[in-house]
RNA sequence: UGGGGUAUAGCCAAGUGGUAAGGCACCGGUUUUUGGUAUCGGCAUUCCCAGGUUCGAAUCCUGGUACCCCAG
């Protein structure tokens, strides 16, 4: 075969998109390697190691492929610029999306500097996204397949990173890529699809927090201030979260689940409201640190975008204004849940990610009706 | 220790003779490359304890026990 399109390296997770994914590359004429990264060590021996089946998973699909697969751990990296401010984050009682950092710090910064060590121009990964070139400068657009859209997680991405990474299953529906691994006969074929925090994996979080977060328990309490439950910690909540809360019925009380509203820091208690649609769950504004824009820029007109402020959520119209420090502040056309600093906002236009920035603040501007 | 009341799953709570609603919590599955949300399923052979009546009781009777309220 000759590679007269250069060569490219694969981030083989194991997983189905990311073996279908060199093989549509092979196919296309690449020359193709495939490249595990390890960047979590477990340091506990008890749990079972998804990672080691992983790697196997990732070996079989490139013996199949007649591929070359690399290994690197990144673990120290991982750790240094992406963990490190995930615990930050929840210590200054934010809820932070590791994920975002761990695109940007890792796959498409350490792994793509160690793919130029291996002589490639371009790297590849399985995520649903379309990247491309338009007047000149890279573009992240949503993948083909809006139930698999990957673009919140990647908006981040520097320009330049994009511009060297190609994204094969971007163009394509899970249900397809899942039928060309079985046609092919790849061993990832059926693998159910990864979920909990790229590559430390699912956990229970709380106990997973706990390792590294020390407990400081509290009481929880109603907005009007009736003390209802115990938190172990503010850390280990989440704005709008109504699992481990543990209040069972109250006598004087509806027969609704209790969410979290707020955090108060400074008293160390978790304000619980009643009902999934409280009107204390709902903000309608927002303002984010310095934003990532894919362009490099914000866009040349403020004014109508959409925008997502967690994964999986439906667009929702919204007016933005980009403020002097880089943030930009969103008013939102219609109230959304449980908005959570920490979390980002990403905005788009159509199909075009336009970027993102972490939410700092939030707040309800609209009169609430009575 | 005079009177009244209540005792049903971790919690709230239906059920007053016919073979234990519902909700919350919790646990498990599904959804999901963050956290969370959502969704589906599980969750009292037993109704404070001991006797009794009855074909049959959580429901009636008797005696205990615990707690609550009002009186002291």
């Amino acid at each position: 075969m000759t590679a007269t399109l250069g060569k490219v390296i694969v981030g083989m997770s194991g997983g189905v998109d990311s073996s279908v994914s060199a093989l549509l590359l092979l196919e296309q004429g690449f020359d193709v390697e495939g490249l595990f990264m390890k960047n979590w060590d477990e340091d506990d021996g008890t749990d079972y190691c998804t990672a080691k089946d992983d790697l196997t998973d990732a070996e079989a699909v490139c013996d199949r492929l007649g591929i070359r697969l690399h290994t690197a751990n990144f673990a120290a990296e991982y750790w240094d610029n992406v963990f490190e401010h995930f615990l930050a984050e929840y210590r200054a009682g934010r809820t932070p999306n590791p994920d975002i950092l761990c695109n940007r710090e890792i796959k498409f910064k350490v792994f793509l500097e160690y793919a130029e060590m291996l002589g490639a121009e371009k790297i590849a990964t399985g995520h649903y996204v379309r990247g491309g070139i338009k007047d000149g400068r890279p573009r992240l657009l949503k993948g083909m397949d809006a139930n698999k859209d990957q673009s919140y997680f990647l908006h981040a991405v520097p320009e330049a990173a994009i511009a060297r990474t190609l994204f094969p299953v971007g163009e394509l529906e899970k249900p397809e890529v899942r039928a060309i691994a079985e046609r092919q006969g790849l061993a990832t074929a059926r693998k159910k699809d990864s979920t909990g925090i790229c590559f430390i994996g699912e956990r229970r979080f709380r106990d997973f927090l706990q390792q590294y977060l020390p407990a400081q328990p509290g009481v929880i309490e109603t907005p009007e201030g009736q003390v209802i439950g115990e938190h172990l910690g503010l850390m280990y909540y989440t704005l709008g979260q109504r699992q481990g809360l543990g209040i069972g019925g109250l006598a004087d009380h509806p027969e609704e689940p209790w969410y979290v509203a707020a955090k108060d820091l400074e008293r160390n208690v978790l304000v619980a409201v009643q009902g999934k649609h409280h009107p204390l769950l709902y903000t309608d504004s927002l303002v984010t640190e310095a934003m990532d824009w894919v362009a490099g820029a914000p866009p040349a007109s403020e004014g109508r975008y959409s925008a997502k402020t967690r994964y999986r959520q439906g667009d929702v119209n919204c007016t933005m204004r980009v403020d002097d420090d880089g943030g930009v502040e969103v008013r939102f056309d219609d109230p959304q849940r449980a908005v959570t600093p920490g979390q980002s906002l990403v905005l788009y236009d159509g199909e075009i990610c336009l970027g993102g920035g972490v939410i700092r603040n939030t707040w309800m501007s609209k009169e609430l009706a009575a």
